[in-house]
DNA sequence: CTTGGAATGTCAACAAAGCTGACATATTAT
DNA sequence: ATAATATGTCAGCTTTGTTGACATTCCAAG
């Protein structure tokens, strides 16, 4: 819990370097976890009515934010098999929330987007998880959402980062 | 994804909440979902090895942190039944990694704590993970590391804001 | 034009970790 | 005495992840 490390540090330099204490780095491992159940509360409260799960939701969250994007690309976002994906999108395709398009260049590659209906669900689940995050921006203020996200990216896997920062551009 | 929400605000204040735009809400979405992959990215890879999931983690580090905790206390903090809890706990407790101590004062009740191969293993599963928050925080530097810890608990819901906030502290 | 590899879909079997419901056992509180 | 509380346990179910195997389709390299 307190190995000799961050004393050091704060021997070296004084009192700046307290955010990085282990208790300062505890506490946040622990805001992540509470934070992240609040997060996902209320589109969970919504989706227990339905025959959907959580897996439901990140699937059309991606499809919604990147119309036309391929599976390939969804798996890699997502960060689960082909087989476990496939079991949404399969249910998603059945009731008419997804549509699978054969590519035009590549065939072999099946382009997603939500239909009306899809989009009508993603805008249910997404609007009470977007009310949330917005008014903990407003209770927070401009300059704690900057450090918020800030934080947020220096703690992604590399490569995650990269995926994260090609939402929403030309082509990804 | 714009409803006329937003833009009725920015008309009403000018730019100074541009941070609360759809577009930036999303994008805070989106960034909780790709650092929480980064968050369990290291202690899961270590428990892969293992015969413990991310659920023996969870339990662990909050025996961990709130020394002879209860198992109700622990049922609170963590979210989930007391089945899916005892199994976790069953377990942990054979392989000799939990004591499960009767209450002194309340004799129904069973007081948890590590044992010293549970606090070794504690010190493993979150050492990486301590070692990513520190150096996302360092990084990120002392204020974004206040702001961030700012907008998680304003995204909390409130009971657990209560939880988050007693961990640590005399009587829990 | 054949062939290798890539992208996708699907089947089967399994595991982790959640859930409900029912019931048993101590123990405490009323 | 009786009711409520804290815990443990059994059985069964669901969601969501996993591997492994295999088929199809198609692009690209030879």
């Amino acid at each position: 819990m307190s190995d000799g490390n961050v004393v050091m540090e704060e021997a070296q330099t004084g009192d700046s370097l307290h955010y990085l204490s282990d208790e300062q780095v505890q506490q946040g491992i622990e805001a992540m976890f509470f934070a992240y159940r609040g997060f996902t509360h209320d589109p969970d409260r919504i989706l227990a009515t339905m025959a959907y799960g959580r897996a439901h939701h990140r699937a059309i969250h991606f499809i919604a934010r990147s119309p036309s994007t391929t599976v390939n690309n969804l798996l890699g976002i997502l960060g689960v098999t082909k087989q476990s994906l496939n079991r949404v999108l399969r249910t998603l395709v059945q009731d008419g929330l997804v549509e699978s398009r054969v590519g035009e260049n590549d065939k072999r590659e099946r382009h997603l987007r939500l239909t009306d209906a899809g989009a009508r669900l993603e805008r249910q689940l997404s609007d009470a998880q977007r009310a949330r995050v917005r008014d903990a921006y407003r209770n927070a203020g401009p300059d704690a959402v900057s450090g918020f996200r800030t934080v947020l990216e220096a703690m992604m896997e590399p490569d995650l980062r990269r995926k994260y920062h090609a939402i929403g551009e030309q082509d990804p």
